[in-house]
DNA sequence: TCTTAATAACGCATATATGAGTTTATTTTT
DNA sequence: AAAAATAAACTCATATATGCGTTATTAAGA
């Protein structure tokens, strides 16, 4: 994880998240809360500053009552 | 990262993942060539042992010819 | 059986995600 | 403008994914 292909990937999912997540009115905080992850976690997940885990992505995708699959719809 | 929905999760992920490259007629040796992932880590992602990364994820589509959302179809 | 292919199961070093904070900056609301 | 809410930007410790090997096991074919 350190070409410009993978960073332009994580940023772009992260851009997604952002997008869904304000779709549903959520706040990074209430996010964090509903999937019981640090909300410093969220913000570096939007932010693409980092190559979250598959276990995350679900956790999120709960929270939003979405299907994992539609983060990757982007 | 350590509770048994997540170990189910990634286990479940894992074998979807063998589904898939066996629908290809890929060894776990040609993913791992084409995706350009260790072999050990394609094996270590079919077992479900880890919690791999969404830039992971996506290597691994794009070596199958597949969306990386397709990945979380199961 | 014997040989080869394929996968599993290790070890080890390094990079990085996570979790839990605190502080600063930005945006929104009154 | 001031206050409140939200998000960004850090720090730090710990857990774990990754990358690169090697060895063992299992499966399949000749």
């Amino acid at each position: 994880m350190n070409n410009v292909k993978d960073i332009n990937y994580i940023k772009e999912f992260g851009s997604n998240l952002k997008k869904l997540r304000l779709n549903k009115n959520f706040t990074q905080e209430i996010l964090a809360y509903s999937s019981d992850l640090p909300i410093s976690q969220i913000g570096r997940i939007e932010r693409g500053e980092i190559n979250t885990t598959i276990s995350t992505v679900k956790a999120i995708a709960k929270a939003l009552e979405i299907e994992p699959k539609e983060l990757f719809d982007f």
